[in-house]
DNA sequence: ATGCCCGTTCCACGCTGTGGGACATTCCCG
DNA sequence: CGGGAATGTCCCACAGCGTGGAACGGGCAT
């Protein structure tokens, strides 16, 4: 047997394989093989094989008939989608997120902090010719970026240190914050002004201003950000940015404060549209 | 579901009980607590605890520390976008899929067919204070919504036939096609027309109007739609409607086509039956 | 208080997942 | 064209591991 982690405080083995093959796929890796997939995760082919049959019968992955290879399936996609459609930010944050990019046509994103990181889970494509590359569900470091600069400075203290030693401050650009004191400083700074901008620091061209959502009980469960070309900012447009980032995070706020007193099971969108019934395929 | 599957074509059994768990969650019934899981996939407490245990060491669930409520983890929402960001036809319909928003004010969807069943994989919401409920994620039939018809009409008369046997032909609405030889009829029609309409099959008062997409192939892969209220429809909008997504479909087949040049490793799997396969892995 | 149901923990049993091996096939290189 | 080395798939005996019953403690109605 391989090395593997010690098997210290054990689970299922079974299902922490059959996750770990399931997290050997990545965007720049699609497709893997039975023989690809065993290297990677230190299985013998013949017991990822037999994961993968599992995991096929139930649809998590899907085998190309032609190249043998295993891709992801869609019920993931449906389980993941389900975990941010029932993400109640995500649903009240978008008309504003609409909104933000009806006023300057930049990309504009949602995002929330988790494991130190960021993750974006909504987004609005700029109508520019020149676009930053995103993707929702994909990750970003926190240290770096106006989203998670501005969901860090909302952090308690020792969550912050806790962040900054688990994930480091690796450096991306000449910009980039990599001493724990200066970030801390410069959180400080981001809660006094109420918005944080990234100029440069997780890629050379890109700028952004990011403002938090907090909920109910204050505490900042998302952020809104506005992506835009370094080349083509001035300070009145920074400022102009910034400030439509804290307008929309402050309707979007409020918008949560409302609504979760009417929360509970299974929301058919009690405020607005006139819904249409959710159609439940029968099962 | 009671009796559970007989056991018969074995897989691992840790696995497929710990994906069961997984899909019981539901937009419904986000939030789903030991016994409940319990209850639902017919296991003791104890295993669907230790079950949980595993998976929220993977960050698959997590639970909620005072309610001790299990909710699907972040790594899923994950796992799941990076499905539909590889999938080449949503990167190249996106802007399509805005031309016709912008065009029509009216809530747009792109989806593909799994199984049997409408899948939608991108959207586009209405602008209109009454719009039709829908989520990116969530399945629908095929044979009462116009994505789904559509998608019907391009199959292989046997997959079409498998498909029905497999899925039946349940009633919605007084609208709702029911028979077969109807069905077949009508996809005929569809075909000829070169697009679907949906007038309230699937609800009273939706109407939708749906166009093919293409690969390189010529293989229908995924459709466009364009949903709206029926009430707000006359004649001349309907074939306004019919025309945008017909435009729409072939641009982004036009895209499909073009783009495969650039399509990296593995680019052949030209044949290959179409059949939607019962998922019954060689045994 | 008093049930009732919940989540959690523990443990001996024996079923079930394991991985080595065998095999056919495909691909690549000589 | 043929041999070698990959690959995917199947099979099987062993024992390690997942299983579920039972027991414990806490929370919430009654």
């Amino acid at each position: 047997m391989r090395v593997r982690q010690a098997a210290k405080a054990s689970g299922i083995r079974a299902v922490e394989r059959a996750v770990a093959i399931l997290r050997t796929f990545s965007s720049g890796a699609p497709e893997l093989s039975v023989s690809e997939l065993g290297r990677a995760v230190g299985l013998h082919k013949s017991t990822v094989h037999r994961l993968l049959g599992t995991l096929e019968r139930t649809g998590f992955v899907v085998q190309d008939p032609g190249t043998k290879r295993y891709r992801l399936g869609l019920p993931l996609f449906e389980l993941g989608s389900m975990v941010v459609n029932t993400l109640e930010v995500r649903r009240v944050a978008r008309p504003h997120l609409e909104e933000i990019h009806r006023a300057c046509g930049e990309t504009v994103h949602l995002g929330i902090l988790d494991e130190g990181e960021v993750v974006y889970i909504d987004k609005i494509e700029s109508t520019r010719r020149v676009r930053m590359y995103s993707q929702v569900g994909r990750r970003a470091p926190a240290h770096c970026t106006g989203l998670g600069k501005v969901l860090l400075a909302h952090l308690p203290d020792a969550s912050l240190a806790d962040v900054i030693e688990r994930r480091g401050l690796r450096r991306f650009t000449s910009k980039t914050i990599t001493s724990p004191k200066e970030l801390r400083d410069h959180c400080a700074l981001i809660r006094q002004q109420g918005y944080a901008l990234d100029t440069g620091e997780h890629e050379e061209l890109i700028q952004c201003a990011a403002a938090a959502i907090y909920d109910h009980t204050g505490k900042a469960v998302a952020a809104v950000s506005i992506t835009s070309v370094a080349a083509a900012m001035d300070q009145h447009r920074v400022a102009e940015h910034a400030s439509l980032v804290q307008q929309a995070a402050r309707k979007i706020s409020e918008g949560l404060g409302a609504s979760l007193s009417i929360r509970h099971k299974e929301g058919p969108a009690p405020t607005r549209p006139v819904v249409a019934r959710p159609s439940t395929p029968g099962r």
